[in-house]
DNA sequence: TGACAAAGTTAGGCGTAACTAACTATATTA
DNA sequence: TAATATAGTTAGTTACGCCTAACTTTGTCA
């Protein structure tokens, strides 16, 4: 079975998605006027996403009304929103990026990751964030292994 | 004052400019047959992408002839080699990927991750992939992690 | 209730990046 | 050296994703 329809979302109707989702969290609506602040793009944009949205079956949208996820926009949205946090979870704790830099790269990688990828990040996040015997784990021997390589290359750059 | 001109490459013209850099590894020349068919594009596009990447300095190319770097143009191509490898690496030998399908990760990616994320996941390979005191490494302990989760999952779905 | 502000849409335009089709230049070879 | 095959370019089109400016709808409140 494909479930090709909302698969073929560009990086750019995924990003509006993901907006409306997150925008929805708590009252289950979202306006035009949020989703074009929350990214950052014109009024005349969104107008333009959400007809798409609608067509593809993964909002409901009526001109001037407010805008809900079908259960199928909740289902790719919730997917999309998964692979951000898995991402932005590696760039912050494995990799120890600050978490502003860890959002905006995950922004940008999460469109591009498939299913298989993404499942195996996860896996691999959760493997080296758990303890070993040592009561350490591999991001914190990373941690030290970072400090160490830090040190070594300023006293290279001390030596000339 | 902007040094941006070769910084400000779409990521599609990295592509191009990476493209160019492969083929001329050889021979220091480039084709505009061989990099549509390396990209999977038409020659019309190629001449089109070539006009901007001479106009910004990276090549030397004039019509009806062939295509090589400029100084600018290695420069700028070693760097989005440099990054598409470390990223093969990482997905085939931290994460496990099939060689294909980390090839075409890295082309994915390779456009969105600045220096700073790069660094760090090169600094990660690195320490993940050497032997720790078991003899073992973080890279085979997540193999064995992934085989043991495999299974659990597998006699979950026995179970029913 | 009607004027006004805020929210939303429409129309038209721009840049990028691709395409096809038709043309031009170069190379080969008989 | 002329015919032809190959390589490369130009012109024109399409799709996407964004924009501004002008318009329409909706909601509010005097």
């Amino acid at each position: 079975m494909k479930t090709a329809e909302k698969n073929d979302l560009s990086a750019s109707l995924e990003d509006y998605l993901e907006a409306i989702f997150n925008l929805a969290s708590k009252t289950d609506i979202a306006r035009s006027r949020g989703i074009a602040e929350k990214l950052n793009v014109s009024k005349s944009s969104v107008t333009g996403a959400l007809r798409i949205l609608k067509q593809k079956g993964l909002i409901n949208y009526k001109p001037y009304d407010y805008v809900t996820l079908t259960q199928a926009g909740k289902k790719a949205a919730a997917e999309i929103v998964k692979r951000h946090n898995i991402l932005k979870s590696f760039f912050i704790n494995v990799l120890g990026l600050k978490a502003k830099l860890a959002q905006s790269c995950a922004c940008k990688a999460e469109h591009i990751l498939g299913q298989e990828v993404i499942n195996k990040l996860l896996l691999f996040i959760d493997f080296v964030t758990r303890k070993n015997k040592n009561g350490n784990n591999v991001v914190v021997d990373f941690k030290n292994f970072c400090k160490n390589e830090m040190e070594k290359a300023a006293d290279k750059t001390k030596e000339g």
